[in-house]
RNA sequence: GGGAGCAUAGCUCAGCUGGUUCAGAGCAUCUGCCUUACAAGCAGAGGGUCCGCGGUUCGAACCCGUGUGCUCCCA
């Protein structure tokens, strides 16, 4: 078979996902073996795949198929989340394009339009994590607004109701005016701002002409003014006890109130209280029996009770008002102030503070276990530092809105009768129960129960998630949640540890009793080469299918892990595409020169030659196994896939390989060729999670495999301890090998000018082992052996044996080389003060280790052994 | 305002319990090579006040304090 000259990546993409789908691969059933389970964190539906997702998913691939290697049953749940807000604002859009309006139409049939809307788009992001190559289960596909899934999120509402951990209250909330509904805290987005502090002056009541000034950012609130508080150590102020003052434009009669709460320092040390559209108001308007007025509507325009701007948005009211304000002489000042606004997460719009009755869970008792969990490491997060961000927000949490103003969602199971009671039931039917249970009076008069308008949060529908995909509201014993639950590992990004993970944490066990998930691992957030986050707003995200397209998922693949240090940002750069690619290749191109000795093999060939190199690389293979578990149980992805790439590339490619090598035409010792195509599925082994299609390939490629020999599936070798002195010696080898190179190199001998190589060393036996990869390595002729100084000679020092090199080039030019030799000695002997130094100090002789003090008595052996070695060489020159 | 983290080569980062064979890797750069798998390559090389200052210690990139700069989270 003709081998492409390079990797064709986008027929082996489709083929071996193809294969390892159809063959089932990606399923999992319970059995005996132990399970190895994530979820996915549901993307949204409207979504389509972007960096973050490349990272998130490319890391759970990864422990996926590792797992898998390592006789885990693996499952990998994908699905997506129902996304109330932004789905539903899609779908608004989209019936306006076709003239149609939501207000207009029947809830009912909203939804259906919202579910084909789902149906029609929902799966696109899962279709593209095919492209990226994730072995999902994909029989197991979720969806937080499925049948079974809608009915466990209202089975906890009530539960928790029952329980007295929801309930339905009056609070001042995030209102977000264009979703026009509340929002939790976690859904606002503060940032810092320019705006405007204007200084206005509200007159005294009296005969006097006296005003009191307040500052305000927010000017158009003024018409919600129920009063005006300063701090009753204000001097300035204190006359005005019992006074009262008028609201500009309207002239409401408030009256001015004195709390410590004021901060003198800030504005004119008077602030202007707006009950009704103000937490810190809010407060103090209840503390002072306050009246409330609620100047806004709900898509932020000025409502009746403002009085004034009826009907027109808040943010021309500002401009306006100011205006107004200036006619009359109100405004004393204004000058730039920047502040923290807070902006919806979903519809960038800024929030308004408002009250309003709202459904609330109350989160304090269910987060004592949930913090305890992750602070005794019964759920382990990876890096550790966000313990404390957890932990802060557990200790501070408050409790959590729950309702939305919208339709796509679970709705609330809440239903009122004529005289407003209220009953929690699942079903409409229960409710009815309830109420004739309460009522018996009124009850056969067939009475109207009206459900509440409202959906529930998608987040107090996606915290049930690693329980609710294996069914636990149908049936909570069922054989798929004993085996799979709680999950193996979560991997996610540590802006949504809030939003999500706390509270899957406190939903897995307050209703399973139990963590929903062993570990945590927090990727970073992908950023582009200036460090800036990825968003559709900067448009410096790239298209990911494009470049899967372009470049292959594992050149991806590789770019968005190898600069990915554990829990660090990404910053993504397309330096690391290329260098993706060109590992592919050079991958391919090492199997084509394996694959050109297939035909070449000889029994019996005497194999002593190259004993060495195999001995070696087994070694190599076992070190390197040991260090990418220790890696990986720390989820350092980066360093590991680093490691491994080096390994192939250096260990195997650049030295192994080239030690092997049989010369032109020659045959090669089917022994060494059987081995070296086994070292090279091991290498593919141990890269197989990072770059799963290119090794695949390869794999089938080197040589024919019988059907169900796939290395998705093939097991990971248990590796010994590798042996130190077979390492130590290819560390000498490579040393010798470099050494030599540098010193023709230097010395001006081309590649192709034949040497003559001697030595002088008391290791003989290991020369013996080496002598013939070391002489074609060097392109040498010959290589003997010497006691002597060899006269006309090139010399050269490895650690502390001596090389002469004999060259029929002309004269040489030895000046570089006796210079870099003095300055080894030089810094050796710089090296020997400084040890010597600490060997004389008494105190680091009676204070340090034994262990250092004789390491450092070896150092200086060696160092001196080393010294006299190169004197005697540089005397030589 | 409260909290967390970071600062090491041009860039991105390693450097676990302090011990000059510990100042490292990859990429980038430079030099020489179209050497029989690979120029998407091979062989070499250069490059650092370990952010500043102070302290602890026999000894500090590492520990402590402080200053500066940056990032993130919360209010």
């Amino acid at each position: 078979m003709e081998l492409a000259k390079n990797f064709q990546h986008n027929e082996a993409d489709k083929k071996w996902y193809n294969h390892w789908r159809d063959l089932g691969y990606f399923k999992s059933t319970p059995d005996e073996r132990p399970p190895y389970t994530i979820v996915i964190p549901p993307p949204n539906v409207t979504g389509v795949l972007h960096m973050g997702h490349a990272l998130n998913n490319t890391v759970q691939d990864i422990l996926i198929r590792r797992a898998k290697m390592m006789g885990y049953n693996t499952c990998w749940v994908p699905g997506t989340d129902h996304a109330s807000i932004a789905t539903e604002a899609k779908v608004v859009n989209m019936l306006k394009e076709r003239g149609l309006d939501k207000n207009k139409m029947p809830r009912e049939e909203f939804l259906k339009y919202a579910m084909e809307w789902k149906d029609k788009y929902g799966g696109i992001i899962l279709k593209q994590l095919e492209k990226l190559g994730c072995a999902c289960d994909w029989d197991r596909t979720a969806f937080t607004m499925d049948d079974d899934y809608y009915a466990a999120v209202i089975r906890v509402f009530v539960e928790l109701y029952e329980k007295g951990h929801i309930y339905r209250g009056v609070k001042m909330i995030n209102w977000d005016p264009k979703a026009k509904t509340a929002l939790s805290d976690e859904e606002v987005i503060h940032r810092q701002t320019n705006s405007k502090l204007y200084y206005v002056r509200y007159k005294i009541e009296g005969d006097s002409d006296e005003y009191v000034t307040i500052a305000t950012v927010r000017p158009e609130t003024i018409l919600g003014d129920t009063a005006v508080c300063v701090h009753p150590e204000d001097e300035r102020y204190a006359h005005l006890k019992g006074k009262y003052c008028f609201i500009p434009l309207i002239n409401r009669r408030v009256p001015i109130i004195f709390d410590d709460y004021i901060d003198k320092e800030f504005g004119t040390g008077a602030l202007k209280v707006t009950p009704a559209h103000d937490i810190n108001d809010y407060n103090l308007g209840i503390k002072h029996n306050l009246q409330v007025v609620d100047t806004l509507n709900e898509d932020g325009t000025m409502s009746e009770a403002a009085q004034l701007y009826i009907g027109q948005d808040r943010f021309a009211v500002r401009k306006q008002i100011i205006e107004d304000l200036k006619a009359i002489g109100a405004v004393v000042k204004e000058e730039d102030y920047v502040n923290q606004v807070g902006f919806s997460e979903r519809t960038d719009v800024v929030i308004e503070p408002r009250l309003s009755m709202q459904w609330w869970c109350g989160m304090q008792k269910m987060a004592a276990p949930a913090l305890d969990a992750v602070m005794t490491g019964a759920v382990e997060f990876h890096p550790e530092k966000f313990k404390n961000t957890y932990r802060h927000w557990m200790g501070n949490i408050k409790d959590w809105c729950i309702s939305r103003q919208l339709w796509w969602g679970q709705r609330i199971p809440a239903w009122y009768d004529a005289e407003g009671g209220l009953y929690v039931a699942r079903t409409s039917e229960e409710a009815h129960k309830q109420y004739a249970a309460k009522k018996p009076a009124l009850a056969d008069k067939n009475p109207t129960l009206r459900q509440d308008d409202d959906v529930l949060d998608t987040w107090f529908s996606s915290w049930l998630w690693p329980m609710e995909v294996f069914n636990w509201n149908r049936s909570p014993e069922n054989k798929d949640l004993k085996y799979y639950y709680p999950t193996s590992t979560l991997v996610t990004a540590p802006e949504i540890i809030f939003f999500w993970v706390a509270r899957m944490i406190m939903a897995g066990y307050e209703f399973m009793g139990e963590k929903p998930f062993d570990k945590v691992y927090f990727t970073g957030i992908v950023r582009d080469k200036q460090g800036r986050k990825m968003s559709k707003s900067l448009g410096n995200s790239p298209d990911l299918l494009q470049m899967i397209e372009d470049n292959g998922a594992d050149a991806v693949r590789f770019s968005v892990i190898i600069t990915s240090p554990a829990g660090n940002d990404l910053l993504f750069d397309d330096a690391q595409l290329e260098q993706g690619r060109n590992f592919c290749n050079k991958m391919w191109n090492a199997m084509k020169l394996v694959k050109s000795w297939e035909s070449r093999t000889l029994d019996g060939m005497d194999d002593a030659q190259v004993k060495f190199a195999l001995d070696w690389m087994d070694a190599r293979l076992a070190q390197v196994a040991q260090e990418v578990a220790e890696m990986m149980k720390e989820f350092r992805l980066s360093e590991a896939l680093k490691t491994i790439y080096s390994l192939v590339w250096n260990d195997f490619c650049s030295w192994y390989l080239e030690w092997v090598k049989p010369g032109m035409d020659q045959p090669i010792s089917t022994h060494v060729y059987e081995r070296t195509v086994s070292i090279y599925e091991q290498l593919l082994q141990m890269l197989h999670p990072y770059l799963p299609f290119i090794t695949e390939d390869i794999y089938h490629t080197l040589r024919e495999r019988k059907a169900g020999d796939d290395l998705i599936v093939r097991q990971l070798p248990v590796y010994g301890t590798p042996d130190a002195n077979t390492l130590k010696g290819g560390q000498m080898l490579q040393d010798l090998v470099t050494a030599v190179r540098d010193t023709r190199n230097k010395n001006n001998l081309k590649p192709k000018d034949k040497i003559k190589l001697w030595i002088d060393t008391a290791h003989h036996a290991f020369y013996e082992g080496v002598q013939d990869i070391l002489r074609r390595q060097v392109n040498a002729e010959n290589i003997g052996f010497t006691k002597e100084p060899k006269q006309g000679c090139i010399s050269a020092v490895v650690q502390t044996d001596k090389l002469y090199i004999e060259a029929n080039a002309g004269a040489v030019d030895n000046t570089a080389q006796k210079q870099q030799m003095q300055k080894d000695i030089d810094y050796l002997k710089g090296f020997i003060v400084s040890v010597n130094k600490k060997l004389e100090n008494e105190k680091f002789v009676n204070n340090a280790r034994p262990e250092v003090i004789d390491n450092e008595r070896k150092k200086r052996a060696d160092a001196e052994a080393k010294i006299k070695t190169l004197e005697e060489s540089l005397a030589l020159l």
